[in-house]
RNA sequence: GGUUCCGUAGCUCAACUGGAUAGAGCAACUGCCUUCUAAGCAGUAGGUUCGGGGUUCGAGUCCCUGCGGAAUCACCA
């Protein structure tokens, strides 16, 4: 049994036995021991001191007695203050390792039969995609890598927004300045190539906007009455009516930028259950007003459009439709979800989406819950910070983005350059040390996205690449090709992965806390399910890794004489190295054998 | 202006959801490679947790208030 259960019924007994105060196992809390004090558990006596009629540290003393003399796995206690702190027996923690080494997966949780859609990454077709979108992306997958493992059904969704006005202004920028270049013509990747029309674009239209100006024309004005603005609304409109040659360069274009996406996605490791396309989907949703309005959820205004009124939840009044019938982003966004609902049976869906959006999935939910749709009860919305430069915000139009597939590509060279400097790879030939580059860039990309707190906005900087030391992914990594290298000397000197827990008389601090921090593995993927935050993860297999190169400068394997706690520190030893591959893999990242 | 989020060491971030003397990593400084990989380990230094009130045994965490930053409040998506 787990051994914090186990510790909290003992508790639950001693506390009736000694002051009849009667509490669940599951009410009371167990925290792990700080650093300084002796122990592993600590049990916090304070809230319990009024029912109990003592004061802490006498309650602390006492259960401490008490556990002592009627909880066979406690070696010893401290108290201090009201804080009662145990210590386990070192037989504890050898055959908690034990139980490891019979289950391959010990750490995976058992089905829960419930599936989980999430939505991740959702972009434009009209520019190439940028560290913000990477962001999305690693948190997404990693996402579900974690409620995988925490015994969820998962399905990866994309919405492509593959229709509108900014797609038509590449296309027609496309149309005045392409000439019938294509990707392939200009050795361009094929997102690239059409985001550089929405850049030329932009450019144009600016030169436009000015020239108006400077001919007396009001800013406002100008910005709206720009002749290649104009074009790209007569473009949407043909577009909208089916018109042939638009919906053939639309194609086009669009599976240029497809086709960039696919090499993208594939250098990060991203790939979909199933992909919309919001020109399938931006016509859903009207039968939902239909439904509002006979429910009166909805209401019409005079001039025919239809609104709900949110005022009795904090929020405003929203628009639904407008008055010309047609849909708003909000009204599709309803479609969608109930689309979604048919096309899968969720029990949650998660849509991993910028924090710029806060408001409109507040409202979304708000409203799908109005109509009484019972599966709103579980969406939520991951939602996320912005990836900020020193200068601000990204923006696409203006060029100053930080480009995905051009930071991948630094990430790696990077990479080799540190490797080389290290002269580490002699043993490794041209084809695998590129894997190992890929491996490490990526991984210090994933891990810096990834270890931070959703909603916080990242700032970065590209002045200053992202480090391979300290709290990083290589630094993780290489903990990995270090346990791997003796793994590998183990096997050759044929050592048995096998040991007895009985024989072992003393542990040391690092073994302990090595075992410990395996043991609450599960623990921290159930909370990093639970609350969607990939960067518990990231922070325990850092500790993880920390921990295990204390043991590692500290204690020596291949030197200790005593051949069976030799073989406690190589099975100690692959026991953490797997538990660092899974918890790398949870965030997306691979581990190398060597490096 | 309303709403939401954020503010912790010089910098980047933690703090087990109200617990102990607020912890890590960078950067700085000191040591440690003839030993299982030094992308490492050990140590020094660095703090009025934005300010001010409150709640209680106990507050970075909860409440109120002020300041600073971000997002949003579009008939854009």
């Amino acid at each position: 049994m787990d051994i914090d259960q186990k510790l909290k019924i003992s508790l639950s007994k001693g506390l009736s036995d000694l002051y009849q105060v009667y509490l669940e196992p599951d009410q009371l809390v167990l925290q792990p021991t700080r650093k300084e004090f002796e122990g592993t558990h600590t049990f916090v006596t304070f809230p319990v001191a009024k029912q109990a009629k003592k004061s802490p540290p006498v309650i602390a003393e006492e259960l401490g007695e008490y556990l002592l003399e009627n909880e066979a796995i406690i070696a010893g206690f401290q108290v201090v203050k009201g804080f009662l702190n145990l210590t386990l027996k070192h037989l504890i923690w050898l055959e908690q390792l034990k139980v490891m080494e019979k289950q391959e997966k010990w750490w995976q949780a058992s089905d829960k039969n419930q599936l989980a859609v999430v939505e991740i990454a959702s972009p434009n077709t009209n520019k190439p995609l940028h560290l913000g979108h990477l962001r999305n992306i690693f948190l997404g997958f990693s996402v579900c890598n974690i409620l995988e493992a925490a015994g969820y059904q998962v399905r990866k969704v994309c919405i492509v927004n593959d229709r509108g006005i900014h797609i038509c202004k590449s296309m027609v920028a496309y149309q005045k300045f392409g000439n019938g270049d294509s990707p392939q013509n200009s050795n361009t990747k094929g997102d690239h190539f059409v985001g550089d029309y929405y850049v030329k674009f932009d450019q144009v239209y600016k030169q436009e906007v000015s020239q108006l100006v400077e001919s007396g024309v009001a800013p406002a004005e100008a910005s709206r009455e720009a002749a290649i603005l104009k074009e790209a609304q007569t473009l949407l409109k043909s577009w909208e009516a089916n018109d042939e040659d638009t919906l053939a360069l639309w194609q086009k274009m669009n599976q240029w930028v497809y086709d960039g996406f696919s090499q993208t996605y594939a250098q990060v490791g991203a790939h979909f259950d199933k992909i919309y396309y919001e020109s399938d989907t931006y016509v859903l949703g009207k039968d939902i007003v239909q439904e509002g309005l006979k429910q009166g959820v909805f209401y019409k205004k005079d001039d025919q459009s239809v609104w709900v009124d949110l005022t009795d939840e904090g929020l405003d009044e929203k628009l639904i439709l407008r008055a010309d019938g047609t849909s708003v982003y909000i009204t599709q966004d309803l479609g969608t979800a109930d689309l979604r609902y048919q096309d899968f049976k969720f029990d949650q869906s998660v849509y991993v989406v910028g924090n710029e959006q806060d408001y409109h999935f507040q409202v979304l939910i708000k409203i799908l819950k109005k109509l009484g749709r019972s599966y709103a009860d579980g969406m939520y919305h991951l939602s996320y910070g912005m990836v900020d430069l020193p200068g601000g915000k990204m923006k696409s139009r203006e060029g100053t983005v930080v480009d995905a597939d051009h930071i991948v590509e630094e990430m790696i060279n990077t990479a080799e350059t540190h490797t080389t400097e290290l002269g580490k790879i002699e043993a490794l030939d041209r084809e695998e040390a590129q894997a190992l580059y890929k491996i490490l860039g990526l991984g210090a990309l994933k891990y810096f996205l990834t270890k931070v707190d959703p909603r916080k906005r990242i700032l970065f900087n590209p002045e200053e690449s992202i480090a391979f030391q300290g709290d990083t992914g290589p630094f993780i990594q290489y903990t990995h090709a270090r346990i791997s290298a003796i793994l590998r000397k183990a096997d050759a000197m044929g050592l048995p992965l096998d040991f007895s827990p009985q024989k072992i008389n003393t542990l040391h601090s690092s073994e302990q806390g090595l075992i410990y921090l395996l043991t609450e593995f599960p623990h921290k993927i159930e909370t990093a399910a639970a609350d969607y935050a990939p960067s518990v993860i990231a922070q325990y297999v850092f500790e993880l890794a920390k921990e295990y190169n204390r043991f590692y400068a500290e204690v020596s394997i291949f030197s200790e004489p005593e051949p069976n706690t030799r073989q406690f520190r190589v099975v100690l030893s692959q026991q953490t190295a797997k538990v660092i591959r899974k918890g790398m893999n949870l965030l997306g990242i691979d581990v190398p054998e060597r490096m």
